[in-house]
RNA sequence: GCUCGAGUGGUGGAAUCGGUAGACACGUUGGACUUAAAAUCCAAUGGACAUUAGUCCGUGCGGGUUCAAGUCCCGCCUCGAGUACCA
């Protein structure tokens, strides 16, 4: 018999999608374990090599755990709501749900071929309505709450309303945007419907608000800060500005410190959690009031709140500055300066977000005219507005304390302020003084002579005393907008009665995305969903219903805007466990059961986008009840990318010569990529191929080497279809087998690593599949005997259990293959034919090489799939090796070797100390009063 | 700038607790089988000198601790990732 993969990995493809090999049950007496991957947003593309990487480490761990008794859910579905779909429906006017179908199929025949250990009775898609009725649900739980800071978690709206007609919000602490004025209980009772919402919605945990939002004009659609990456959009790269907008928020502020501190529970990388903190970016200092000064084109006094994390100097302030977006500017600033204030603030408006962050080394800013007070010296503070305040963080405003901020300080240089030292024998005349420790409070009335800590604590009592300010904790995060001008997302499940935004019931969810005749906002600007002829809602039937029923007193408008990608991807974990549960999203039973996933493998790119609102939504669900556990992923591993390797050709300019690799010598030379599939392992072209790939290279000629061959030059890139670098599994399938795939994959290096592809290694993964194949069958059939195995092969045999368990248990995929290939090599030489031995092999490479396994166990003469039982095989490990030599070497020069028994014994220790005391006296004379020995190794000595 | 991570043969990477550095694989070279090729099998493969037997040097650089350092400590260099006027 020869091995036929294609033959072999189809037939047990087919035998596990008809027997329902890995459907899960939502109860079993085994333990449960839960493996998840980060569900893919179906590209026309299709997937590449890197793409099925954490699939693959998944599928092994999954498959893994099922052979050591778990009940194991490994589910996988699509994230399906997104842009290209849009853009691609904008350009050809096919409908998004049909792209995202064809796309959804080649994914699913894609992945079948790989061999996944999926149960696809759990599928889930974030773009049906199946789905999204249960993300239309969340929306109106977090619309229907609010945070309560004294119990510190997020409340029915209900109990806040309660508390409002008893003590309107007199002492209430809650979580709100801006500051909320006072009203008493009947000033509440009083209040219009309208009157009433306003409220409310300060305290909603998702409200409307007009918001500074980044616009992506290209998209014309805003985006959340996660989206950006260096000030373009995170697709497609293009530019972003800032714009005032009604929007749509989701109050993730509220969850900052939980977020925090609960990162502590998880088994999550440290750089992912380092980011997370970043983003966070919780500041412990303190809010300072400025009052201004009156002045005779204001003769308010004004409030200027700043946060700072120095109140210790506060004696350095010299001026302050609000940033140029800040709501006071245009009320303080002078007649005289009104006009250069004015031309500023338009300046900065039209600026990029992308501009403002090329040039942060051009200072800017100007004068308002206006003057606020020290809060203990009293004396005037000139007000000034500069760009280097961003309107976005803290309040907008700063104290500027040049001495000890390097970006006051320039600022002052620039602009000739003066810059008071307030530390006590630091120079300052290069630069400011950031350091908090070793300086000395100078010049600062009861802060002088007191070192920072001390500073900084008696600073904020006197801010408290005084009334003008107090010790705060800030964080950098901010409210999530979640307003998207798109068409192919979730529609929100609220309709505007009056202007009044009113949730729609759970009973009448899902709310389904209306046909539309084209995909593009309306001619008035309003976004996509503004084209639909049927958007509104009737509240007597509960039923979308036509635009033109509108009549303000039973039909009202629907909202026009969707939500954004992350909604439907932060809690579909959740729904996997239930997931064709019409009734609820989850039901109490089966969340009880799976509880949180165990185990969850994706790229760190969603380290503060998906992860950190996946987070949000389950501390709210928690909350609330609904779920468990606080948080839904207890171990999380991100796959590295594989990356490609792309290759160039190179033509000399101006003609369509090219040359080869080694001739180019200095020669002007453009290079252009050329596909990878044209290429050899060797790095030689095809040419014949190259000429026929493009037209304008039919008549290409060529320089070549002295061997006759063009050699081309290579690149290590993201695999894309632009770079010409991609490679299919599909093709790898075909030529090689999904189990040389998967054990390829994995073979490459390190998960977490990136790693470049390189087709021509997997002849060894190749390789081995054969030579594990021969151990079993020959061209006549098997060839297995029930002999006893010999010593050597129980060694070998038992010496692989034991590695590859601890590989697999500490996630070292490939060093596993590794051990699979030294273990084959080892029973070939020793000529086993033993079922004894054979028959655990299979098992223990069942979870990398899934068909060829079931082939071999098949062979054996069983008669049920090696999926389907559960054997304790990795359990099972022993150590046959007895004794063994180990050296002892003393400065690379002398070398003894001793033989030390593999038990703990005083003879191990006495061998390891004669041993020491020869190296010791040959060298200086001393001797070594202890030994310290392991089994098999000699750790540490002590004199 | 800040935070985190990584530097080991021609290449991807092993070395899990400080204990024979380079496992395993690719590639390369030589050989066997073959009319030939593919496939398969065998051997060699860090560098230098010696080619019998060995010797010396080798884990980014410079120091240190230790009988012993790729591994620990201090100082640098380079690369990668994240973040960025965060007050």
């Amino acid at each position: 018999m020869e091995y036929n993969f294609r033959e072999i990995e189809s037939k047990w493809q087919r035998y596990w999608a008809d027997n329902k090999t890995f459907k899960a049950e939502n109860n079993s007496l085994k333990p449960k374990y839960y493996v998840l991957d980060m569900f893919p947003y179906p590209s026309g593309a299709g997937l590449h090599v890197g793409h099925p990487l954490g699939y693959i480490a998944s599928d092994i761990y999954a498959r893994y755990k099922r052979h050591k008794g778990f009940n194991v859910l490994h589910p996988m579905g699509y994230d399906s709501f997104g842009l290209p779909a849009e853009q691609y429906a904008i350009q050809t006017g096919q409908h998004p749900a049909l792209t995202t179908n064809t796309n959804i199929n080649k994914y699913r025949e894609q992945l079948d071929k790989i061999g996944f250990s999926f149960d696809w009775d759990r599928e889930v898609r974030t773009s049906s309505a199946d789905y999204y009725k249960w993300t239309q649900w969340i929306f109106g739980l977090l619309f229907n709450a609010w945070y309560d800071k004294k119990q510190d978690k997020s409340m029915p709206l209900a109990s806040l309303i309660s508390y409002f007609e008893t003590h309107g919000n007199h002492s209430l602490e809650a979580v709100t945007d801006t500051e909320v004025a006072l009203f008493s209980a009947s000033d509440w009772k009083a209040a219009s419907a309208k009157g009433q919402e306003d409220i409310l919605q300060q305290y909603r945990l998702t409200y409307l608000a007009e918001t500074q939002v980044n616009w992506c004009p290209a998209l014309g659609t805003v985006l959340a800060n996660d989206e950006i990456i260096n000030g373009v959009s995170e697709r497609g790269g293009h530019l972003v500005v800032r714009k005032k907008m009604l929007q749509w928020s989701m109050r993730i502020s509220a969850f900052a410190e939980r977020l925090l501190k609960d990162l502590d529970l998880l088994d999550w990388p440290q750089p992912l959690k380092d980011s997370q903190t970043n983003w966070i970016g919780k500041s412990k200092g303190a809010m300072v009031t400025f009052k201004t000064q009156a002045s005779d084109w204001c003769l308010e006094i004004l409030d200027i709140a700043v946060f700072t994390t120095r109140p210790d100097t506060i004696f350095g302030v010299s001026f302050m500055t609000l940033a140029p977006e800040h709501e006071y500017v245009s009320r303080i600033t002078s007649p005289g300066q009104k006009k250069a204030v004015a031309a500023y603030v338009t300046a900065t408006s039209l600026r990029s977000e992308r501009d403002r962050m090329a040039d942060v080394k051009t200072i800017s800013g100007v004068f308002s005219g206006a003057y606020a007070l020290h809060p203990f010296t009293g004396a005037p503070v000139p007000i000034w507005i500069g760009d280097y305040v961003l309107a976005g963080y803290g309040t907008g405003a700063v104290m500027a304390v040049p001495c000890g901020d390097q970006r006051d300080y320039d600022f002052a240089k620039h602009f000739n302020l003066p810059i008071p030292n307030i530390f006590k024998g630091i120079d300052i005349t290069q630069e400011a003084y950031a350091q908090k420790d070793g300086v000395v409070i100078d010049h600062s009335g009861f802060l002088t002579g007191l070192p920072y800590k001390e500073a900084l604590t008696k600073a904020i009592k006197e801010l408290e005393v005084k009334g003008s300010g107090f010790g705060k904790v800030n964080y950098r995060i901010r409210d999530a907008v979640f307003s998207r001008q798109r068409y192919w997302g979730e529609p929100f499940p609220i309709y505007y009665k009056q202007g009044v935004p009113t949730l729609i019931d759970l009973a009448y969810l899902p709310v389904a995305l209306p046909e539309v005749a084209k995909y593009m906002p309306t001619e008035t600007g309003a976004p996509p969903l503004g084209n639909a002829t049927h958007w509104a809602w009737c509240c007597q039937t509960n039923q979308v219903v036509s635009n033109d029923l509108i009549d303000e007193k039973t039909v009202f408008p629907l909202e026009l805007n969707t939500m954004p990608g992350w909604a439907g991807s932060s809690f579909y974990f959740n729904r996997y466990m239930d997931s064709s549960n019409t009734k609820a999203m989850v039901s109490e039973a089966a969340v009880d059961y799976w509880q949180e996933v165990d185990l969850y493998i994706g790229g760190s790119e969603h380290a503060t986008g998906h992860l950190l609102y996946a987070r949000f939504w389950q501390k709210f669900l928690y909350d609330l009840g609904f779920v468990p556990k606080g948080e839904f992923a207890k171990k999380l591993i991100n796959q590295g990318m594989i990356t490609g390797t792309s290759a160039f050709v190179y033509r000399l300019e101006g003609t369509n010569t090219f040359v080869s690799k080694g001739l180019i010598n200095r020669r002007k030379v453009q290079a252009l990529h050329a596909d990878v599939s044209m290429v050899n392992a060797a790095d030689e072209l095809d040419i014949i191929a190259f000429k026929a790939w493009r037209v304008e290279y039919a008549n290409a000629q060529f320089e070549l080497e002295d061997k006759g061959v063009y050699t081309v030059g290579r690149e290590v890139e993201k695999m894309s279809k632009s770079k010409y670098n991609v490679v299919s599994p599909d093709a790898i399938c075909d030529e090689y087998g999904a189990d040389s795939l998967r054990l390829y994959e994995m073979f490459l290096g390190p998960l977490e690593q990136s790693k470049p592809w390189n087709t021509a290694g997997i002849t060894g993964t190749y390789g081995f599949i054969k030579k594990l194949w021969k151990l079993y069958f020959n061209p006549s059939g098997t060839i297995f005997n029930t002999e006893e195995p010999t010593a050597d092969q129980l060694k070998t045999l038992h010496k692989t259990i034991k590695k590859v368990t601890e590989d697999i248990e500490s996630f070292s995929f490939n060093t596993a293959v590794s051990t699979f290939m030294i273990c084959v090599n080892e029973l070939t030489s020793q000529g086993c034919k033993s079922k004894d031995i054979l028959e655990p092999l299979a098992i223990l490479v069942s979870p990398y090489a899934p068909h060829v396994a079931e082939e071999l166990w098949a062979g054996l003469g069983h008669k049920s799939s090696i999926s389907l039982a559960s054997f304790p095989i990795f359990n099972s490990v022993y150590l046959v090796e007895s004794e063994k030599e180990y050296p002892v070497s003393f400065n690379g020069k002398m070398r003894f070797k001793i033989t030390l028994p593999m038990d703990f014994s005083k003879d191990a220790i006495e061998a390891a100390v004669m041993a020491h005391e020869k190296t010791q006296q040959h060298l200086e004379g001393r001797i070594p009063k202890k030994v310290i020995v392991v089994p098999g190794k000699i750790i540490n000595i002590v004199e």
